[in-house]
RNA sequence: GCGCCCGUAGCUCAGCUGGAUAGAGCACCGGCCUUCUAAGCCGGCGGUCGCAGGUUCGAGUCCUGCCGGGCGCGCCA
């Protein structure tokens, strides 16, 4: 509707063009919006005062001008020229109805487009270390990447989502160490559990499955553990006692059992988290490991290719890339003096295996936290030859969860945090997926618990589905009361749609597409959350005005259509959402 | 010290890439169920858009400088 308003302005510039405007206008500055109060018409342009300077006339006179060029539609009731210039129109009411005939027509496809024209978009997210459970803060990046890809693909682009698993570092080696300590702890070792060790619960669950898996095999004296190791923390330093157990680890039971202990450790933690979110609706196409990537030889491929680009350099033992030359604001390590490689390294080589792989896109799903470090993965593709805007990151700020108010302390430490699992199983799929969606991703989120699990109207979880449920009870009622809905005649009558809350109710319907297309280029899922609960809101008010179920058989299923094109609204739109549709609440 | 994000109603937040009289929800006050689900609807109350400049027909939105809050600045991951 948009694009045809625009041409049909471009038309009549057209014509002005030579008497009342001088140069012929850019097609680009012609812009028609949906204008934001119904008293303003369905659609607007600003366009006269865009050229209003140029022309040498007040905005008013140009827009005036404008309006007697314009050619007949039978799209406009009438255009109006209003406030400082503007050009409003109005739609004429079969115009309207179009809108109708298109939902109900195209279902579930009402609202998706072509626009991405099959670009290959890659979504990264969430990502997170295999060393512990996901928590909350996971939760809201799963919610955002499976949004964001929803929405991707809705607009036409090819979209692959991918988990990164960060099985290569040493924060794995730590995790194996902590499952043998409890390991030997439950056959009885005194041995104390390392102070930076995982010392959550799911460790002694791991520890009992590797017990089921070796029995006693593993079993070492404290004296023999113990061995050479310096003091922990307090007295000594955490870092250098747990490298050391780890080394001392692999000294005694030999590298295969080590691998066996890191292997089945890994296992656990991958099938706990991809269960997790499996459960809660979100689904990789390619689960990708770090390890995997380093065996094949590719990031000593990537290191290979930056020296020959004379990207790199050493310094005080170290191998360098200058990423400064790149925007970064200084140089980074990829190599350190003891001939480990940083974490940069291997990263960079995941991204640039994407590019590999025919992703014209990336977009990957962060935590805040790690802003830090967008310069320096986009420097190191720039680096590498590739174009710097094939790389996007969508950076999640932080959740604090809150109890009736109460803010709910969340320390990594000791494994007092909210899982994403134990959050789900509180307040519901649904709720989750809402709440974590509700607000801008840079906007911290408050998601309170009490708010999410309240079955009450100040939980907007249940607005939106409460109003699809209610057209789903319509239906219902109709069949009990031995009548059927007849599309025929409610198309043939869509004119008796004709009071104010129908007419706010078919702009909402109209501007779904333009809601997905923006959620979709913005990256911004929470406006599709907002724009639901417009809708919803605009359908509460029709059905307290309006009683759906009358004598007259033409009102009746006209207005028994324009209930089912907002159902069907509703539906498209939670189902992007990963939200459930229920018929009856 | 440097970088990123945020600052809008008592609270939690929108504000459609610069438009018209700044909007929702919650809270508070007052109304609406013998009729399709009251998990709903209607009305009222509530604002110096952190502060100060600048850009222009027009600024909550863009630029600069302050103030306040969060996060990050390792040859850690």
């Amino acid at each position: 509707m948009k694009t045809e308003l625009e041409e049909l302005l471009a038309q009549a510039l057209a014509r002005l063009e030579g008497s009342t405007l001088g140069v012929p206008v850019d097609r680009s500055t012609i812009v028609v919006e949906r204008a934001r109060d119904a008293q303003h018409g369905d659609y607007a342009s600003n366009i006269a005062m865009r050229l209003a300077k140029a022309a040498g006339l007040r905005p008013r006179e140009l827009a005036e001008a404008i309006v007697a060029a314009l050619p007949a539609s039978p799209l406009l009731a009438s255009v109006e020229v209003a406030g400082a210039g503007f050009i409003n129109f109005y739609l004429a009411p079969a115009a309207q109805f179009d809108t109708l005939r298109c939902v109900l027509e195209q279902g579930e496809r009402y609202g998706t487009s072509d626009a991405g024209r099959g670009q290959r978009v890659m979504v990264e997210f969430v990502s997170a270390n295999p060393t512990g459970p996901l928590h909350v803060g996971h939760g809201r990046q799963a919610a955002y990447g499976a949004t964001l890809a929803n929405l991707l693909r809705a607009t036409g682009h090819a979209v692959q989502r991918e988990y990164y698993i960060n099985d290569a570092g040493r924060q794995v080696d730590i995790l194996t160490a902590s499952v043998w300590v409890r390991y030997l702890q439950a056959a009885g070792s005194t041995l104390p559990f390392p102070q930076n060790g995982y010392r959550a619960d799911y460790v002694n669950a791991i520890a009992a499955s590797l017990r089921a898996a070796r029995g006693a095999t593993l079993e070492h004296s404290l004296a023999d553990v113990l061995e050479g190791l310096p003091a922990d923390a307090p007295a000594g330093d955490k870092e250098l006692y747990i490298d050391a157990l780890i080394a001392r680890m692999r000294a005694l039971l030999g590298a295969a059992d080590y691998e066996a202990v890191l292997e089945l450790s890994l296992a656990a933690m991958l099938a706990d988290i991809r269960a997790d979110l499996a459960a809660f609706g979100v689904e990789f196409e390619l689960w990708s490991s770090e390890r995997a990537l380093a065996r094949s030889g590719a990031v000593e491929r990537t290191l290979a290719r930056l020296a020959a680009l004379g990207q790199t350099y050493e310094k005080d033992g170290a191998l360098w890339l200058r990423t400064t030359t790149h925007g970064d604001s200084e140089d980074r390590v990829l190599v350190r003096a003891n001939g480990a490689q940083t974490y940069f390294a291997p990263d960079l080589s995941y991204h640039i295996d994407k590019r590999a792989r025919g992703f014209e896109l990336m977009i990957d799903v962060w935590g805040a936290d790690h802003h830090g470090y967008v310069d320096r993965m986009r420097a190191g593709l720039v680096a590498l030859g590739e174009p710097g805007e094939c790389f996007e990151v969508c950076l999640m700020q932080f959740v604090s969860l809150y109890r009736g108010g109460e803010k709910i302390p969340m320390g990594k430490r000791d494994g007092q945090f909210v899982t994403l699992r134990q959050l789900r199983e509180e307040v519901g799929n649904d709720a989750c997926r809402l709440f974590y969606l509700m607000r801008s991703h840079d906007q911290h989120l408050d998601f309170d618990l009490e708010l999410a699990k309240s079955r009450s109207n100040d939980n907007p979880v249940y607005y939106l589905q409460y109003a699809y449920a209610r057209v789903a009870s319509v239906m219902k009622q109709l069949a009990a009361r031995g009548l059927a809905y007849d599309a025929t005649e409610a198309l043939a009558n869509l004119g008796r749609l004709d009071g104010p809350h129908e007419a706010a109710i078919l702009t909402a319907l109209r501007g779904y597409p333009d809601v997905i297309a923006m959620a979709a280029a913005n990256r911004t899922p929470h406006t599709l959350v907002h724009y639901l609960r417009e809708l919803a809101q605009a359908f509460h008010t029709w059905y307290n005005a309006a009683q759906f179920i009358v004598d007259d058989g033409a009102t009746r299923n006209a207005r028994l259509a324009l209930a089912q094109g907002v159902q069907q609204v509703l539906r498209n739109g939670l189902a992007l959402l990963g939200a459930s549709a229920p018929e009856s609440m």
